[in-house]
RNA sequence: GGCCGAGUGGCGGAAUUGGUAUACGCGUUCGACUUAAAAUCGAAUGGGGAAACCCGUACGGGUUCAAGUCCCGUCUCGGCUACCA
């Protein structure tokens, strides 16, 4: 021979063949064990991909090559979640429509997905935007409002009266819109929601037994938060106020009662002196936005000017309305018992209200066992253009009504203007034909049925929506009769591995609440859709910080390729990295370590000769195989790097190279590849035999007071006998040295190897 | 404030889960090859010391024959969360 190992040749030959022959296409294979891999499904961005996607994507890869090297029959999919504010604005700011945008940065997607060697199954792709798609976005909608658990409610949203819109928490700067300047109100608006809680206890109880990581279990116990306590009633003239505490016990020390300024009945505890303070105080403390309620935690609030009775001291107490306390959470009121509680004990020295050191009595004495949660139901409602239809429609009432699931798609109309109007809804209140809908409508009286003109829903769906269930999606991709077809779902789901940095709580619990409850409507076979969760963590820039633009410190992985490094050491280098699991820097230096390794791999084919390194074989196969299983994928390539530096002493065979090349393939497929084209060699994944793991001879280390003084070799069969090992210490003349005082204690541990000799 | 991570050479990181601390890579130094450089190959590389040895896993204690690993306390950095009664 010889070539020099050039990567973009090697790498473009091998991506060529991989298009031709679809080598990853998946075939259900009912009885042939299935390993079925994703990772969260990007947004494809106008910037492409960046080294976080390759990260993430590779991860996928290795364990997705290493099943199938394996012998499993592997389902890895691609897909984009395309939805969303990003290519709005972009429609909004250049007129071009949000469909082509994203139809461009598909395409850019997948030409620098395929640069990377990934063996995806490219004919399952899946886009959330496109009608195919997002018609079953539709019909999962319309069987969650089917059960009750879609369903509008009136609830205060921040909203902008410049704007005529509403807003996220986010974008609300201290009390102003973060678009005009001007001060935002809470509003009582309709919204739509997703019954959530209905499967809190569940997606609480199953937590434990998931595989996945701990961080990610613990945030999303937290972020469901159930607390046991219970409801007590408070009489107020004829009247009462509910309240919800986790501590009935301290019943006798409760002081006061306060409620929050959105509290429905707080009309009826003024009086004609505090009415319009009481108003002023509500209308301030709706203006007041997030950010600054988390800065100044003084506790505000005023007298109701009304008292309630004490169930259990009798006595007459003074009700206050305070914005501590949360409209959303219990019942918007509470008993403070600053004896008990810091929250209440600061109010109550605040407003020189009496603290009381009172006994605790039995629970169960005046109130009702009661469980409340954390975990709000999930807004779905945004008025935004760029998303998926709320299949609905309102009659002239303004009833909604189903659209009827043969009419689905609710196809998303090309307009021409995305800006949102002074109406306050989306954009498509614009659309004024597509607006427009007949729904038949069954007349109660005559059962006969007829259709109706109304109106369509213009609110369009949470993008979480859409990413709640396109895992199913992968299993029939393009089923035109089904969501998903149930026996695809039953091969190859529920997902074996999923991966992803990102999404802890939103998107890793949506698809949770939506696969128990699709099971209870028996289409799906299991209660939770993923197995085991990878969470990797973030790569930083050379300097350790976020890669940003603005900053200028954004390392583009196509640059990386494309500078001659390849494809192979980009995945490698992302791999050796660190563990998945950590944040960790790019540093430009170690990129041309992993180049130089992959380079003696390749050039490793020049040097075949004739020795024995089977022990170095099997203990590499071993080593990358229970790493892998492990995710240990730094310390897996760490060991390819002993065995090449190893052959490079020793000199390798055509076994050391094919087994190499196979060990090689999950992580430096094209390389990987190459050489067992070369070699004429399967990738059929090797494995090894302990047999020639166990060494004739073992190095026994020698410890005096637990530090080390010497290494003796000894005969493998000798670690049975412990005198013979001390009494061979002992002719060491360091540890005679060490010893000579005399010996108090032996302590042999013949699995560590190690003798140590106590004086 | 609460919860969860992390702290090991000049740097990124290893360490069979309590048993030879610093694997592998980067960087640095030296050598080989070359007219030369690059590339490549080989060697050395925690600190102190002439050596014997001593000191070393953020800091202070403890348990143990033995601690990077376990326990108690402290500090620093990162993430999530934010008055949830």
């Amino acid at each position: 021979m010889t070539s020099r190992y050039n990567p973009l040749e090697i790498e473009s030959k091998w991506q060529a063949r991989w298009e031709a022959e679809q080598p990853y296409k998946a075939i259900e294979e009912p009885g042939k064990p299935k390993m079925f891999l994703a990772e969260m499904f990007p947004y494809p961005s106008g910037a492409g991909l960046h080294v976080g996607h390759v990260r993430n994507f590779t991860i996928v890869d290795v364990l997705t090559r290493f099943y199938r090297q394996q012998g499993l029959n592997v389902l890895r999919p691609f897909g984009y979640d395309t939805f969303g504010l990003p290519a709005e604005n972009y429609a909004i700011k250049t007129g071009t429509a949000p469909q082509d945008i994203t139809k461009d940065n598909i395409a850019n997607f997948r030409k620098q997905a395929k640069r990377l060697g990934y063996a995806i199954d490219w004919s399952r792709e899946i886009n959330t935007s496109d009608p195919e798609y997002y018609k079953w976005t539709q019909w999962c909608f319309l069987q969650l409002y089917k059960k009750g658990l879609a369903y509008q409610k009136e609830s205060y949203q921040w909203w902008c009266p410049e704007d005529q819109t509403v807003l996220a928490n986010e974008q609300v700067e201290n009390g102003k819109c973060w678009r005009c300047g001007h001060e935002v109100e809470k509003k009582k608006m309709k919204q739509w929601f997703f019954k959530i809680t209905e499967y809190a206890d569940e997606l609480l109880d199953d937590i434990d037994a998931l595989d996945w990581p701990d961080k990610i279990k613990t945030m999303q116990k937290n972020w469901i938060g159930r607390s046991v306590g219970a409801e007590i009633d408070f009489k107020v003239s004829g009247r009462k106020i509910t309240v919800f505490t986790t501590r009935p016990d301290t019943i006798m020390g409760a002081t006061f009662l306060v409620v929050a300024p959105e509290y429905p009945d707080l009309g009826f505890l003024v009086t004609d002196d505090t009415r319009d303070a009481v108003n002023k105080y509500k209308q301030d403390a709706l203006k007041k936005s997030e950010i600054e309620r988390q800065e100044n935690k003084e506790k505000t609030g005023i007298f109701t000017g009304s008292y309630a009775i004490n169930p259990a001291t009798k006595e007459k107490i003074p009700i206050y309305v305070a914005d501590y306390v949360l409209a959303g959470y219990g019942t918007g009121a509470i008993m403070a018992v600053p004896a008990y509680d810091d929250r209440d004990r600061e109010f109550a020295e605040k407003f020189d209200l009496p603290i009381v050191e009172a006994e605790l009595i039995d629970r169960d004495l005046y109130g009702t066992p009661k469980v409340t949660y954390r975990m709000r139901d999930w807004l779905i409602s945004r008025q935004r253009y760029w998303g998926c239809p709320i299949p609905i429609a309102y009659d002239k009432e303004g009833n909604p009504h189903p659209i009827p699931e043969d009419q689905l798609p609710v196809v998303l109309p090309e307009i021409k203007d995305y800006k949102p109007d002074s109406s306050g809804r989306s954009a498509l209140a614009k659309a004024k034909d597509w607006l427009k809908v007949k729904i038949p409508v069954k007349d109660e009286k005559t059962g006969k049925t007829h259709m109706e003109e109304m109106t369509r829903e213009t609110d369009t769906l949470d993008g979480y929506a859409c990413s709640s269930w396109y895992l199913w999606r992968y299993a029939s991709p393009h089923d035109k009769d089904h969501a998903w077809d149930p026996e695809a779902i039953q091969y190859w789901e529920p997902l074996d591995y999923y991966c992803g940095g990102d999404h802890a709580v939103a998107h890793l619990l949506y698809v949770r609440f939506w696969c128990k409850f699709f099971a209870d409507l028996d289409y799906l076979p299991f209660r939770e859709p993923i197995k085991h969760l990878l969470y990797n963590g973030y790569i930083n820039a050379p300097d350790g910080k976020k890669m940003s633009k603005s900053k200028g410190n954004v390392i583009d992985p196509l640059d990386v390729i494309n500078d001659g490094y390849g494809a192979d050491t980009l995945r490698t280098y992302e791999l050796f990295i660190g563990p998945y699991n950590l944040d960790a820097a790019w540093d430009p230096r170690s990129v041309g370590g992993v180049y130089r390794f992959l380079n003696r791999c390749f050039n490793l084919m020049d040097k075949v000769s004739e020795v024995d390194n089977t022990i170095i074989r099997h203990k590499t196969i071993k080593k990358v195989t229970t790493d892998i299983h492990k995710y240990q994928f730094n310390t897996a390539v760490a060991a390819l790097m002993e065995y090449v530096n190893e052959l490079y002493k020793q000199g390798a065979t055509e076994d050391d190279l094919i087994i190499l090349a196979k060990l090689l393939k999950p992580f430096a497929p094209h390389l990987a590849s190459e050489m067992l084209e070369r070699l004429g060699a399967n990738d059929e994944w090797p494995t090894w035999d302990d047999k020639y793991l166990a060494s004739d001879t073992v190095t026994v280390v020698v410890q005096v007071n637990g530090k080390l003084r010497a290494i003796l070799n000894v005969d493998a069969a000798d670690l049975d006998d412990e005198q013979k090992i001390i009494d061979l210490a002992l002719t060491d003349k360091k540890i005679q040295k060490y010893t000579a005082e005399g010996i108090k204690k032996t302590i042999f541990i013949k699995k560590a190897k190690l003798l140590n000799l106590v004086v």
